[in-house]
DNA sequence: AAATGCATGTAACGCGTTACATGATTTT
DNA sequence: AAAATCATGTAACGCGTTACATGCATTT
């Protein structure tokens, strides 16, 4: 077996989405933005360059597909091999996240912000929040009427945008009140 | 007034780093560390490019300080220029983050994860979620014995953190029930 | 005739991490 | 004597975005 070079989370988002059913790039970023859009974004400029690593590690194959609109079209296919990784990949533990988070650093230095623009990000980062709710209510309905092997996995995705757009709009609200009562 | 480069938050936690008082590099990524920790990292191989360009922008200055142990120090001091660097950066609205949570991505894509790889992430996040608490409770608990005019402030980011981490916590072990459940 | 949607890709760039290189002082 | 802490920086690299370039088919 050849050596294993690291691998990218770009990479297994693709895979696992073809390993679903073969799928062009396009295919691949608006079944991204749509289904992952809460948590995941894939851009052209980085997808096509990983369509082609893939190829090369002959973990997918690529060939002419029926046309939908448009321009010619490929489709892409996992390979067995592609699906080894696709396995390989569960199978180390997912290494923790450093998430960065601007608004909280904007309150940590708070003190040298002018009037108002705490709040005015406070109310916009709210608005995210209630508006990300109101989409993953939509998701969890039409979840709801769907059946198959993997809702069970969806409707746990979905509810941690809930628990979290939720939480997080409470939590600024919270804290608007306290930046208000501070003047 | 000369046109603007676009910014990047990388400067801005080190101009405001040093708008509180002049630090070091080393004092800065310390600082980061234990301040800014939950939500906020940088690495030397960032800061020190970064602050070579913060006084090519002449938003801080350097000048020899005293050792405080092992090599020679410097410390870096904000300017007036700098000062309105920083007001105008949190005068500009935040843009919207745009998260990617790998534990998500293999959740949804969890039809094609070997027995238990699920699971054992959940564990490991859970924890981590747990560890994170007890962290911030411990800072909740110091701010409660200090005052001034930050402390507001930094309570509120510290309960963003609570409330982050006790959501989550509860929606891993909602989510390891059904898991389990599913077989 | 224009706009929209389908479709594929590259080039240039900025961000940020990891690894490397160096070295004095203090603590164990 | 060794380890930890204080301290500064560069080099190489990978990730991912934005802007660019192209072009057909369908809808308005």
């Amino acid at each position: 077996m050849a050596a294993r070079k690291p691998v990218n989370p770009t990479e297994f988002a693709i895979l696992g989405l073809i390993a679903e059913e073969p799928r062009s790039g396009y295919d691949i970023k608006r079944e991204v933005e749509e289904r992952f859009g809460h948590f995941w974004s894939e851009s052209y400029g980085h997808l096509y360059p990983m369509l082609k690593r893939l190829r090369a590690r002959r973990w997918i194959t690529r060939r002419p597909a029926a046309r939908r609109g448009g321009r010619a079209r490929n489709e892409y296919a996992i390979t067995p091999a592609g699906r080894g990784a696709l396995t390989t990949w569960f199978s180390v533990p997912l290494a923790p996240q450093r998430p960065r988070n601007e608004l909280l650093l904007r309150l940590m230095l708070g003190r040298f912000a002018p009037s108002g623009a705490l709040l005015r990000d406070l109310a916009a980062y709210r608005e995210r929040m209630r508006a990300g709710l109101a989409s993953l209510r939509e998701v969890e309905r039409s979840l709801s009427r769907e059946s198959g092997p993997d809702v069970a996995h969806w409707v746990i995705v979905a509810s941690f945008g809930t628990t979290l757009y939720s939480s997080l709009d409470a939590w600024a609200e919270r804290a608007e009140r306290t930046l208000r009562a501070l003047g």
